[in-house]
DNA sequence: CGAATATAGTTGACTAGGAAACTTTCTCTA
DNA sequence: TAGAGAAAGTTTCCTAGTCAACTATATTCG
């Protein structure tokens, strides 16, 4: 083996460590949905839809931090889910609307419930303390780059 | 609009806000790798060869949390770039070992040097209390979990 | 020893998302 | 008020994974 540079380690970074718990969180919630027969991405939507007023694709596709193409997709396959409808818009020929089903708006809680439950779970090993640290210091991380996407929880 | 049953809102969880700073973070990254022609993935590959022995897809599949199908494939990208050969092991036929070609050799120290400064910058707004403080709850809930695979950096 | 089983790696079918081209409709301005 | 440009959505093509089937070789054990 040749003399190799010095080269910081993988595990040298913060956002390695970050990534690393993030994917088990979302693992683990993808799991639990899976139950349920739901994405996490369509758990983003559907919630995104709750209790608001219907919205339209662009506007998800923003808050959702992803593109219009994903927002089509993935509205596609929540209408064959039948959790969601698309309307056309009655003020922009252009537009169109989503909203929840009353399927859909049964199922959100459910989702929510086991959100909470992997959260609950997921970090039951840190204090309250900890998980209140942990919590601030990710806002303002986020806060750093102004308004940003949600991410696939 | 009906009545809606009460559902925890996505910014309740502490993945949520894990997995939206993780993104922001790795996007960041993979901007920085993009001037390079390097992909995250690739980058993880490429450090984990640095230094070390050949290693087999297997193995790496275990320490990089992806399939054996993924490394074969992500392998063969490193091999059109010229930045890793494959050589069939001398002890089991079946096997064989990737490796660092000199030009993957030279580049690793490069690569590392972008994750340190993405790193860097990305964490600028801690103060260094908080940094530790974030890597000992992230080292912690990570070994929760025993042996994880190596998220993409 | 030889058959059953396990393991290494590749391949093919499939999925989810991004980027950019495209259609339709709207808006703005000369 | 016509024409240019912007905006809303969809579609197409591409990338990078997973999963499961498959081939080839090793290992185990009756």
């Amino acid at each position: 083996m040749p003399p190799v540079q010095p080269a910081s380690a993988l595990t040298d970074h913060l956002g390695f460590w970050l990534r690393l718990v993030s994917n088990q969180v979302s693992q683990a919630f993808a799991t639990r949905l899976e139950s349920v027969g739901v994405t996490v991405a369509e758990w983003v939507m559907l919630r995104a839809l709750y209790g608001a007023a219907p919205e339209s694709p662009t506007r998800l596709a923003e808050t959702m931090g992803m593109t219009k193409g994903a927002i089509t997709k993935l509205a596609d396959r929540l209408i064959a889910k039948g959790l969601i409808v698309r309307r056309p818009s009655t003020e922009d020929a252009r537009a169109q609307t989503l909203a929840l089903t009353q399927a859909g708006t049964r199922l959100v809680p459910q989702l929510a419930a086991l959100a909470d439950a992997n959260d609950a779970d997921f970090f039951a090993a840190l204090t309250p303390g900890e998980r209140k640290a942990l919590e601030k210091t990710l806002r303002r991380l986020a806060a750093r780059f102004g308004k940003s996407p949600l991410p696939i929880d």
